[in-house]
DNA sequence: CAGCATCCCCACTGATACTG
DNA sequence: CAGTATCAGTGGGGATGCTG
């Protein structure tokens, strides 16, 4: 995301920080606790090294995670979630209950369409 | 947003819904009660007509809002949200109080720096 | 394994003009 | 006033290969 220079309106702030296609899902994966990018590109099905990555040092930026690194080989890296990014995850588990409704919701009217009840 | 057809993440279908760049901003108006499209516009500084209304028809899509329209002239919409757009405002007004926050804090900064305590 | 650089495409956005 | 159509710019995202 290019983040603008100047934002009068803090929806706006937070809304550009996670707008990022994989962004509530990395944030999704690091709540579960501190994780390598190796384990997330793992268990984030479809995510490639460059967007994680990308993804991973703009959620840097704006201060929702923070990584740990230890260095020389074998090299082995840590991001967590701080507590700004346990703030903004609550929001994200929001979307998630609402997506988990409105799946619920059409596989329903799929049942009931395959009744004939619909 | 260019919606796909088969989610089976509720997390990506639900941010994927409230990725627009102005969606938030609508639901955040739109929670303080129905509103013509005239009115949001006049409410969310920089949105066009047409994004505006873009944005409108895919939240309708989504069954986020609703609206109700009058026929015969002059010509009355209004939108209004839905209780899944109610339960997604909760999402938004978290990023809302995020946002609120890191600006302070940077004011804070900038307030701190001006001094020369930073 | 973590991280960076390059190239390319297309979806998102915006400006403008038009219709009912 | 609500809603649609068209055109153009841009930046987000994907594929791939390279480096420490």
């Amino acid at each position: 995301m290019k983040m603008r220079s100047d934002y009068t309106c803090p929806l706006e702030l937070t809304h550009d920080m996670i707008r990022g296609k994989w962004k509530p899902l990395i944030l999704w994966q690091l709540k579960k606790g501190a994780c390598s990018p190796s384990a997330l590109k793992k268990s984030i099905r479809g995510i490639s090294q460059k967007m994680l990555l990308q993804h991973l040092h703009e959620l840097l930026t704006c201060g929702v995670i923070k990584k740990t690194s230890s260095y020389g080989y074998p090299l082995k890296t840590d991001y967590f979630l701080t507590e700004r990014g346990k703030k903004i995850y609550e929001a994200v588990s929001i979307m998630q209950s609402v997506g988990i409704d409105m799946m619920l919701e059409d596989n329903r009217e799929d049942f009931l369409r395959d009744k004939g009840l619909l």
